[in-house]
DNA sequence: AGAAAAGTTAACCAAATGCTTGACTATTCG
DNA sequence: CGAATAGTCAAGCATTTGGTTAACTTTTCT
């Protein structure tokens, strides 16, 4: 399993902001140009701009001018790689229960045993 | 489907951090106390302090003190909450992509048809 | 050609982040 | 008691972030 600490960084920063996951539930419907994505945001063009930098930046969103629009579009791959970053956490938090679950029950078998606080 | 979006920001931002993921790691293998999570961390350790704030101020990580030692542990559900989250948008996209494919069938059947790079 | 539309760039600003050092508070041990 | 241990609090500081406005460049439409 590599490490890809800098990637990773990127695409959780990227989905901590509530705005930037907006465009990123608007594009996953299909693709969008910059101005569509702008409109029911509450901003200024520019602000949009920006966090469309840190989508493409992270690699989540690619986009293409034709003309004078820029059609955005979502790239699921990079979403792939933080959700299994979270489910690799989970998945071993599960083994860790069930080894603990094993080591409980080989070690003492009465049933109401634990630190007492 | 509730937005809890204030929730997913502090997720997302604390898990955009490469040292905040490292204490995760450490904390699914188990409980631990905060000089045990400072000791591989090449920082000083108010600054782990601080790390273990965001941690626990999203929900990510509990922790209770006895005597002089705090012994942090994960809370998973939290976790969980962020999964939930790109599994919907990758699921959503899925969806996206069968319905697309209905509408290629139905309105052209000629199979080698697509935007050609 | 000239105006509207769509996007882009640059400069600036306030607030948040991620660290540091130094001082301080409890606990525990000899 | 006195010293070591484990953690905490409080400033202070450099950088990043998330937004603004104003000016500018390309298309595209008439």
């Amino acid at each position: 399993m590599l490490k890809q600490a800098g990637s990773l960084d990127r695409v959780f920063q990227a989905l901590a902001d509530a705005t930037r996951r907006d465009i990123v539930e608007r594009l996953i419907r299909g693709p969008a140009s910059v101005g569509e994505l702008a409109r029911p945001l509450a901003m200024s063009l520019p602000a949009v701009m920006q966090h469309l930098q840190v989508l493409e930046a992270c690699g989540l969103v690619r986009s293409e001018k034709a003309g004078r629009v820029r059609t955005c579009h979502i790239e699921p791959g990079v979403l792939r790689m933080a959700e299994d970053w979270i489910a690799a956490q989970r998945t071993a938090w599960e083994h860790r229960l069930d080894h603990l679950g094993d080591y409980l029950t080989e070690h003492c078998d009465s049933p109401d045993q634990g630190s007492a606080q």
